[in-house]
DNA sequence: CTCTACTATTCCTAACCGGAAGACATTCGA
DNA sequence: TCGAATGTCTTCCGGTTAGGAATAGTAGAG
């Protein structure tokens, strides 16, 4: 448990989205990560993968391989060394995994709910609601395609863990638009006492 | 709802902190964010948090004033201007909110629980646990010392989020327990089909 | 045969973090 | 009352990460 002498976490993402069997190349990669990883991690950048990939390689962590894609061309693929795997479980069960870090942007804007109209904070959190319903859907959808095989037991757990977030936010969310002063859509009402109203 | 040309968020966060009242340094912007922002956000590194107040104010959405803090020393002190403001504004309503990002070392950790014995498995997550209860009491604390004031009302909102949020993670960290393999330490109970229990 | 979408990789730049360092200030115990 | 800790305030630096765009071959659609 003590502070990682190692590699950043996503260097261990990458390297750990080779222990689930196949020889991957940069680009494959960059499509596992954006479908698992960009749920509860980063989906790192192109970019970033393969300087990662370089690294892990040049750390004897990955074996690279050259396969010829195409007359022309000549495609690198990837898979983890056993001193990769080893490296791997000796950073699981060494390091310190610290505490989650949430980058919300919906609530960061919330925060600033002072300087906008009520109609306009229900509509972001509207929106907001939208796009996770269209998230939980995403990922239900890999869930559904993760092979009940015990070896995809962890991958499982954890979408299920990402759609119980998703609930959570969804419930918060509802719970913050009952909590805003009610819209203002009917025609009837004189105004008055309107942007204010009774505080709770 | 354009893609925004403007500043990163976390410029758009240090601003935002100045909208709640007072002038206030670098320095207990720092502590404020630490005591916020950090929830939901980011808290900036202090070098950052300098950064940023130089280009707001080079961008004159901040005004900068210099005050005496004892006989032989100057603090900078900052304040939303008036241009600040509508900024942050058009801010709010124009740009894109985008997708909350989670970097869940845990569950990026739980992903591989392949890798380790079950036991090393809930130990971390029982470690995540405690950790999440410490972080729920900070929370509730700044949450009781928000006034009650109607000002106020939006940060409370957010505080009263990720309560919720810290509540659900603790939820699904059981239901994740109760899926493991059961512990080997109780002598009596005999053993069978607990491990996957009707699923829902 | 060309256009578009996909595979594959690299480059550049801005954002960001963390630590070191330097100052003055305040408080509190010896 | 001296001095040591501790707290306020700020800057500088190096390194990493992140994101976007550029490049380029490949395969399939029309």
């Amino acid at each position: 448990m003590s502070q990682d002498r190692g590699l950043p976490a996503t260097s261990y993402a990458v390297l750990g989205l080779l222990t689930f069997g196949r020889e991957l190349s940069g680009y494959e990669l960059k499509q596992w990560a954006d479908s698992t990883l960009r749920f509860y991690w980063t989906a790192p950048a192109m970019s970033q993968i393969y300087t990662e990939l370089k690294r892990l390689a040049e750390r004897g962590l990955v074996l690279a391989r050259e396969v010829d894609g195409g007359p022309s061309r000549t495609t690198t693929r990837y898979r983890v060394s056993a001193k990769g795997t080893r490296e791997l479980r000796r950073w699981l069960a060494d390091s310190d995994p610290g505490f989650p870090l949430l980058k919300h942007p919906i609530a960061l804007r919330l925060l600033l709910g002072h300087l906008l109209d009520p109609a306009q904070v229900r509509e972001m959190l509207e929106a907001y609601d939208a796009a996770l319903a269209a998230q939980r859907r995403d990922l239900q959808a890999i869930l559904d395609r993760i092979p009940k095989d015990p070896d995809f037991e962890f991958p499982a757990h954890v979408a299920r863990w990402g759609l119980s977030y998703y609930d959570s936010e969804n419930d918060a969310v509802s719970r913050v638009l009952r909590a805003l002063p009610e819209r203002v859509p009917e025609p009837a009402q004189a105004d008055g006492a309107a942007g204010t109203g009774p505080t709770r």
